[in-house]
RNA sequence: GGGGAGGUGGCUGAGCGGCUGAAAGCACCGGCUUGCUAAGCCGGCGUACCUUUAUAGGUACCGGGGGUUCGAAUCCCCCCCUCUCCGCCA
């Protein structure tokens, strides 16, 4: 959530970052003016509860000094004050409801240093790496769910048969190369990040806290019958770990990644674009959380950049660092790198990892917080990206290591996970 | 699924209709004592919000939501959570 007291003050700058980010101008300016109808309202309230308050303490003195008729009277009298307090209070609940739905479902704020922009077509090209097009002129590339299909690492229509479409199957060798991605990215952040295997569902208030809800709801699975969500990415549990916490500021940055299976609904994503492992229900993802101050975040945002485009780099696969500008950011991000990977086969920069700062706008609603040296409390910052989101990257290596005679070169790095060098053809 | 216990401040833990924003202890901060350490003594110490130039005042908060009452941490109802015994399963 946004601070409302900042939005208030600094009304013109924020709402111009908002307006950036494709907020509609009319809700922004109806928060504020909702905040302020609610300070009026606040004080009117407490006003006639101050009164109810003294009131009720006079009548149990009077009946403590045997003054019955005089208690009655006053009795009377805060009768009058209750009426007066419902009907403010009445207005105050309903005034706080909308305030509350439109404060949920308002945008972070994007930092200042994020590129301005409308749509992904505004977005700053920060570096390429590995890639050249002339490695690609002239030459053609098959596509992953092909060469897949021929070493039978995937079993598409098996999977469809069970689970239906844009469920992805690993079947023998397949399965193998996706643990060993898994267990290559875990060792390569051991001992930076703690490891974390949490629950794949979390209660709706922990949903709501790291921003899915109400916005998302239609993207996510739900189990109704136990008020539970399955997660879309570890982000969501380890981010919500803390919640309500007030966290010991020399224990921050905290780092911690989770290895998960992500369920996602992708609701009006079917058709295109999802071809092969491009885009699936379910995939496994090594996630990246940080926890650690606000003055902490743009320098550990570096280093987790640094962190997830490490794993890319180790595969021997060419990627981009792609700035997000406002238009084309998260709900709740404040600032966000992408990292794409190069797909010959498939002929896109696919988005890989996506790395983000997140500013207060997830602690605020989960109420995590550090104590300041200076005394008082403050909401620290939240940070996450992708260590190695599994479907595009196994997409990606088997698209760029295909050999003439139909093999796929396993990558160094990999080797000792996978337990061979190459994947030979049936 | 059935029975029992319980959810109070950073932590432990009292309170069970008005004198309680909440005893006591720990932790923390300031002062005194002190060769160092340890300890002792005195004082301070919750959060959010509203009004206010400052100072100050007020309101809310004892798991969440309703209710009873002039007045609720305290009584009643519903829900959630934790622990525990039994059942079930592994």
């Amino acid at each position: 959530m946004i601070d409302l007291t900042k939005l208030v003050e600094d009304f013109e700058n924020t709402k111009a970052a908002l307006v950036a980010k494709r907020v509609d101008p009319a809700s922004i300016d109806e928060l504020r003016d909702l905040v302020l109808l609610r300070r009026k309202l606040t004080t009117e309230k407490q006003e006639k509860q101050t009164a109810l308050n003294q009131k009720s303490k006079e009548v149990g003195a009077k009946y403590k000094e045997g003054k019955k008729a005089e208690g009655d009277a006053l009795k009377a009298e805060v009768a009058g004050i209750k009426d007066a307090l419902a009907s403010v209070e009445a207005e105050y609940d309903e005034v706080e409801k909308k305030l509350d739905y439109i404060h949920l479902t308002t945008a972070n704020v994007p930092l200042p240093d994020t590129p301005r922009g409308e749509s992904a077509d505004d977005n700053k090209l920060i570096k390429t790496h590995g890639y050249n097009e002339a490695d690609y002129a002239g030459r053609t590339f098959t596509p992953h769910w092909e060469i897949a299909e021929n070493l039978g690492l995937l079993d598409m229509e098996r999977g469809a048969k069970i689970s239906g479409s844009m469920f992805a199957l690993y079947r023998g060798r397949g399965a193998k190369l996706l643990r060993a991605l898994v267990q290559f990215a875990l060792k390569l952040n051991d001992g930076k990040y703690e490891e974390i295997m949490p629950p794949h569902f979390v209660r709706t208030d922990t949903f709501t806290g790291t921003g899915h809800l109400p916005k998302m709801a239609d993207d996510a699975y739900a189990i109704e019958r136990d008020g539970l969500w399955a997660i879309p990415t570890a982000e969501v549990a380890l981010t919500g770990l803390y919640g309500g916490e007030i966290l010991d500021a020399s224990t921050l940055p905290k780092c911690m990644m989770g290895y998960t299976v992500c369920f996602r609904r992708e609701a009006g994503a079917a058709g295109s674009e999802t071809r092969g492992l491009q885009r699936l229900h379910e995939f496994h993802k090594v996630e990246l959380v940080k926890i650690c101050l606000p003055e902490q975040s743009e320098s550990e945002h570096e280093k987790m950049l640094a962190d997830c485009e490490r794993s890319i780099e180790l595969l021997e696969l060419p990627y981009r660092v792609i700035d997000l500008c406002t238009g084309d950011l998260g709900f709740h991000a404040a600032r966000t790198r992408d990292i794409e990977v190069y797909a010959p086969g498939t002929k896109k920069w696919l988005e890989v990892s996506s790395v983000g700062i997140f500013t207060d706008y997830q602690s605020r609603r989960l109420n995590i917080r550090y104590r300041k040296k200076e005394g008082g409390t403050a909401f620290v910052h939240f940070l996450n990206g992708s260590g190695l989101a599994t479907p595009r990257v196994f997409a990606a290596i088997l698209e760029h290591n295909l050999q003439e005679d139909g093999s796929v070169v396993v990558p160094k790095v990999l080797r000792e996970f996978y337990g061979a060098d190459v994947i030979e053809p049936l």
